[in-house]
DNA sequence: GGAAGGATGCGGCGTTTTGTCGCAGCCCCC
DNA sequence: GGGGGCTGCGACAAAACGCCGCATCCTTCC
């Protein structure tokens, strides 16, 4: 929408297990310009490191079933030092926001997260700025992020992700139900 | 747990506006053999610094009414580059954290946090080991922890508080009474 | 000292949301 | 074909919530 002309890297290597949710981002980050190697897994992506001449950005899953994406942010530096990374989780926690940025990614996002969402993390630098993050976030939409991620991280399986949350199955049914946009967050 | 005999810094800073949280975090700090200085705001801590022989570690709060304890994190690098510096903060967003950590940042830490923790993540890398924390959180447990950030954030005033977190403050009131002990961890 | 503004605790009461049943439809696999 | 698991949904009681009002206490400011 807004984040109008960002610089959309011309080569951008993809690490994500999911082949669905991989397939869709490369679409839409093809769509905006952006040549995307995909690899499902950490060793096919060090593998693909090296056939590459050269890389601008990187979006990495954190959570690759046993392996840790975040694994991938050092040799992928040692590479491409000018590469900028960022990771993409289902859960998401400040613990792991620290780990990933101190190994070098450039941002940490929550899925879902659209292709606007991630041409932007990598665009921006959340160091540099005066940017003032810290925003009073509400209730409601607190517990609806983190059913995404729960729901998420238990593959979409309603029955677990309720019993994960700790709330009733018949209650997550109704509550996804009732919120079908669930007020994507956006800003500058 | 097992944070028996971390490296406690010599020197310490600490920049911290809410006097009494500070006064006790510093005697806490002082009892494991460390020596605390003190700031309340940005521009005395950066007085501070040029007093300062040499700094072996810093404490920051981030929200510090009109100044960020993000800005003291350039200027005291520049000076000390050896310091570990960790921020503290009351709410504690994802994006607040990488920002933190892209300055320079060795840890990140929501309120409230008591010496051990702070020693703790003064003395771990959170980028080097494999640690995975990722624990399946409850729901109810994650709106508790929120409320009471939010809370604290607002001087435990329940209608402010109530009126950030977009619920009544009548709820508030109700659920506030309904958990008395939610789990309430410190020590030391 | 008294008035004003704001915060708190609490009692009701009507509305909304949850918890907990149960049941039917699907899909997968032994 | 018969489990076993997940899903969607109707129904109904129980719990929680929003919202009112009111009686305290505090400050703060005439």
């Amino acid at each position: 929408m807004e984040s109008a002309h960002v610089t959309v890297p011309a080569s951008l290597l993809l690490l994500e297990d999911d082949e669905l949710l991989a397939s869709q981002t490369r679409r839409a980050l093809a769509r905006h310009g952006c040549q995307v190697h995909w690899a499902a897994d950490l060793a096919a992506a060090r593998a693909l490191l090296d056939t590459l001449p050269a890389l601008e950005a990187a979006v990495l899953d954190q959570n690759l079933g046993a392996d840790n994406g975040l694994d991938l942010i050092a040799p992928l530096l040692a590479r491409f030092p000018e590469c900028r990374v960022i990771v993409l989780t289902g859960y998401g926690s400040i613990a792991a926001a620290v780990a990933a940025t101190r190994r070098g990614a450039r941002n940490y996002l929550t899925k879902p997260a659209s292709a606007g969402d991630i041409l932007d993390a990598l665009e921006r630098d959340p160091g540099e700025p005066g940017a003032l993050p810290e925003a009073p976030p509400s209730l409601q939409r607190l517990e609806w992020e983190h059913i995404q991620r729960v729901l998420d991280a238990h593959q979409g399986n309603i029955s677990r992700a309720a019993q994960a949350l700790g709330i009733h199955r018949r209650t997550l049914q109704r509550r996804l139900k009732k919120r079908p946009s669930p007020t994507h967050f956006q800003q500058d």
